[in-house]
DNA sequence: GAACTGCCAACTGTCGACAGTTGACAACGC
DNA sequence: GCGTTGTCAACTGTCGACAGTTGGCAGTTC
């Protein structure tokens, strides 16, 4: 039971969970326009709560708003992947630094378990699954123990799936990343930030540079 | 005259400004309360835009919101101060080590430029004002030409304005930092990314510490 | 006197309606 | 035919009012 808490979350933020959902999965498309009072009828709220909604992916950015006109989901685009990428590489470049000396036990039995789903994974012979990727990305991020920095993080990968969705991007490839993966936990492991930070940049220099393979075709 | 311009801002952008302002100069001071309905009379508005401008600061960190108690302007805290200096660490190391690489001419001159300024400032033996202080570092970032980056890096500062209004921080030794800003826009002339982190990486060190200190008095 | 209970005022959350703007299309002039 | 102008429907921006929640205070009980 939970007695005094106000798990009754509010309009608003319930549509903020049903419109992130709807924009991730690509079931409102890149490119596309939310009506406001469309959506409203079919979230059943006025257009009040549904504004407070929109205005928040906005500032998550997972929207772009347009005076008078509405939101609009970003569409991908080459100039918007390397921003992205740049912020990207400089937030978890400083979060594997951070890890390499803040990490516990436990952050290092939890990095090598994600590792070693994920070979697991690969014996199966199915592509590698984004949950998984972002699954060790954000184990290395709570094991930096940087609240904002993981805030910022959290908010970057979001944009990056949306990016992933809206130019059906190959998965990642597996094998190359899995070994950046290990690589990066052996540096944690080790202490060693510079490493850490160098292995992280590599990674992530190859997942853009994959993605803009897959938005130039 | 401005015929089709809609430089006309919308009440809610106009209240998101005017409210900024109030917050940032610390007119509405730490720790109190942002009354919906006193806030949207004194502004000539309804409750409605007001209410977005609210939202719009929150996601900023400028505000924080309770479910059915309000906004409130966030208190300083030793363990913000940290994780948002570890934050800005992050973007800024980054953002110098980019201007390394991209720094134009252009660039070069309006760096040297501030540094100049901070020096005969410093020779009228005025305090060294936050506003060159900002000067140089909105110069460092336009130079990394990492349009994300610079967004981020533009709302950490902003954060830490209103920390700075919190605790009335003395303000920065200007010795120390027009050294620290010399020797970065030495590294960035000379193309040392490497170097330029490093420098930047010191000189928020020290800032972060100094705010330390004036917390706990 | 301390703890509990029930009320009350203040405020936020939500709603429906009106006003202003935008983009598109049709009518018009050349 | 092509550009211009006028009109209109659709939508966002804004408002005022109602409903639900919260914290505090008075009254009650032991």
């Amino acid at each position: 039971m939970t007695p005094p808490t106000p798990l009754h979350l509010s309009l608003a933020g319930q549509a903020v969970d049903v419109l992130r959902e709807q924009v991730l999965t690509g079931e409102i498309p890149p490119g596309s326009r939310v009506n406001e009072v469309e959506v409203a009828q079919k979230l059943g709220i006025s257009r009040g709560p549904l504004r407070e909604a929109i205005r928040h992916l906005a500032s998550e950015g997972l929207l772009q708003l347009v005076p008078h006109r509405g939101a609009f989901v970003p569409d991908a685009d080459t100039d918007e992947v390397k921003a992205l990428f740049e912020l990207r590489t400089a937030l978890e470049c400083a979060a594997a630094e951070l890890a390499a000396s803040r990490r516990t036990d436990v952050d290092l039995v939890r990095l090598h378990e994600v590792c070693a789903e994920s070979r697991r994974n690969y014996k199966t012979g199915q592509p590698f699954p984004y949950r998984l990727d972002l699954a060790f990305h954000q184990t290395l991020i709570d094991a930096a123990r940087s609240p904002r920095i993981a805030e910022q993080v959290r908010l970057v990968q979001q944009r990056v799936v949306l990016l992933r969705s809206a130019l059906d991007d190959d998965p990642p490839h597996q094998h190359a990343s899995m070994d950046d993966h290990d690589e990066l936990v052996k540096a944690i492991e080790n202490g060693d930030a510079a490493k850490a930070s160098t292995v992280m940049r590599r990674h992530l220099s190859r997942v853009c540079a994959q993605m803009l393979t897959s938005l130039n075709r």
